[in-house]
DNA sequence: CAAAATTACTAGTCGTATCTAACAATTTTC
DNA sequence: GAAAATTGTTAGATACGACTAGTAATTTTG
């Protein structure tokens, strides 16, 4: 009984993003924004007010219980840390992003999230590599784009790294 | 008709790993791996049968067609990545990756495993990365372990560059 | 304000996947 | 080789989540 299904789990989602967006969240968007009927809502609302995780009263739109919040605010981030990773790290496009992140949401467990959202940040900070390194990576997938000199990358990534140095500690004259 | 539950999809990797590692693959191991009863196993079993993906008569130990097969092949290609992400680069505990692996593999399109199987081998094979970054940031995540001189780091890095661009160089008298 | 349009709910059906319980076939064991 | 144990199948129930069709409530509109 206390398990959430991952189909519950999207219909929170689509009711967070309606009462965010528009405000409110009727009935008849969630099933549009779910392509689904809108008996089947219902039937999901029904459920979703027996665990107590959002106020639904019969014609009248739904809001989140703050239960329901947390719950909801929990899966729309495992969808951002997922989106995120797809798009922004594999270069994955949008839509296909999304759709992954929509699916994946449901089933990867907190410690796994947890890394991948450090894992995202490490790349993104370690000077070793960042925005160069990653773009160097969608290169090397594009085939045509494979690294050539990797003395120099490395030499270049050693030159950022002093000049962050010089501009965050000791004031010393640029000389490079 | 043509879509392949997850549910289906687990019981045809269950029936691969049995008869690898058995060489054989009989209801009742089935269901003892993936924890269900048998009339549920005689159901699966069925549906695999109707699909052509299994040949299955009551009675004796069942095998995949080449259909299934490569089905089956694909699914485990699929666990096998996400697996070796999770654990190879995310550090994730081996039984939390592994089932977590299970789960996501169902779920992730074929871009997105492509191009993290490509993620992951440049992470491998970059100079700027490798297995020492890798275990930089498995520090980083261990709190009492963030890095402390990113120039030095970069620096060896360039000298291990270095020394494998000799080593490559220079004709290997040893190899036959 | 009443008819029309929209929106929402209920009931019943289907497909998937599980279970238990009863029964059938096949092996084991004595 | 017959009784016992194991293994496999069938039938019927439950739960989930979707659908359609019919009905009811609420808005919109004239």
């Amino acid at each position: 009984m206390d398990h959430m299904s991952s189909n519950l789990e999207d219909y929170l989602e689509v009711i967070f993003s309606l009462e965010s967006v528009n405000s409110e969240a009727r009935a008849k968007d969630i099933a549009d924004a779910m392509g689904v009927q809108r008996a089947s809502v219902t039937n999901a609302l029904q459920k979703l007010s027996q665990r107590g995780l959002i106020n639904y009263q019969p014609y009248s739109s739904v809001t989140l219980t703050p239960e329901g919040f947390r719950t909801a605010t929990r899966i729309v981030h495992r969808h951002k840390v997922l989106y995120d990773f797809l798009h922004t790290f594999l270069q994955i496009r949008p839509e296909v992003a999304e759709d992954t992140a929509c699916k994946l949401e449901h089933h990867i467990d907190d410690e796994s999230l947890e890394t991948l959202t450090k894992f995202a940040r490490f790349i993104m900070t370690c000077p070793r590599t960042g925005k160069d390194w990653l773009e160097a990576f969608t290169r090397s997938c594009n085939e045509r784009g494979a690294c050539t000199n990797c003395s120099e990358c490395i030499k270049s990534c050693l030159e950022r790294l002093d000049d962050k140095c010089l501009d965050s500690s000791e004031p010393r004259s640029k000389t490079s």
